[in-house]
DNA sequence: GTAGACTATATGCATGATGCATATAGATAT
DNA sequence: ATATCTATATGCATCATGCATATAGTCTAC
């Protein structure tokens, strides 16, 4: 996530704080995954190749092993350099479960400040 | 925001990082307002009482001016103590405008993601 | 008239998430 | 042999937040 995190707003910061965490997570409910190939996955949930901090996503990773969200373990024999696979665990999964409920709530909090962001900049046109 | 930031998931630590300023940004779009009274129109975006914590409330309003995106002056006279009241500037309406398209976005990773969710945990229960 | 409750704002300290820069190293290509 | 790509890791600085605590004026009930 270098400079101009999303396009529309250059130059603001604004992170998605720890919904990597959970993107990842979901990505791993899937199957196996290594740090470097799951930031191609990332996109499919609006992250874009500029925006992704590779120091943070692997340190995403290792936090949540230590938490034991995921195990990991070395792929060794494949071509280039040696993998570290992670593989969610049943408390991965569960941490999940717990994050959508809250990701829910954070979307209908967000769906309810646009929704009066909307009716008070129409006030405000009808009002000129 | 003290103990469990929200009830469904007791002990989980998901606060709602900056989301706090927007709210703040849009309820003194609509009429100015000072710290304390702010707390109880905060309810209406999904913010509870025992959530809230009053220091970093007033913390971000001191961020916000020192940012020019609020101007404060002490209110007296009124009942009770005296009052710092914010009043938004414009320069605090284009950073809300910019808010609003950054939640817009949110919004819509959210829910992908919980689209795979539901999707992933389908697939799950068909395999059993 | 004073003790306690309420309104109101502010700040120090610790923690945790993140960005940026940098380090390391094996594999592949030219 | 050198450059590039894949792959992982870490030090440093900054920022947002939670918790605890400080300060002080106002109001109420006794």
């Amino acid at each position: 996530m270098n400079e101009h995190p999303i396009s529309c707003c250059p130059g603001k910061n604004h992170k998605m704080e720890r919904f990597l965490e959970v993107c990842l997570l979901l990505l791993l409910y899937n199957e196996i995954g290594h740090g470097y190939g799951l930031m191609e996955q990332l996109e499919q949930f609006g992250f874009t190749k500029e925006e992704l901090n590779v120091s943070t996503l692997y340190r995403t990773l290792r936090k949540m092993e230590k938490e034991a969200l995921v195990c990991s373990c070395w792929e060794e024999g494949g071509p280039g350099p040696k993998r570290r696979t992670y593989e969610i665990t049943d408390a991965g999964k569960e941490d999940l479960a717990q994050w959508i409920n809250i990701l829910k709530m954070r979307k209908s909090m967000i769906e309810q400040l646009i929704a009066v962001y909307a009716e008070t900049t129409q006030n405000d046109k009808e009002t000129k």
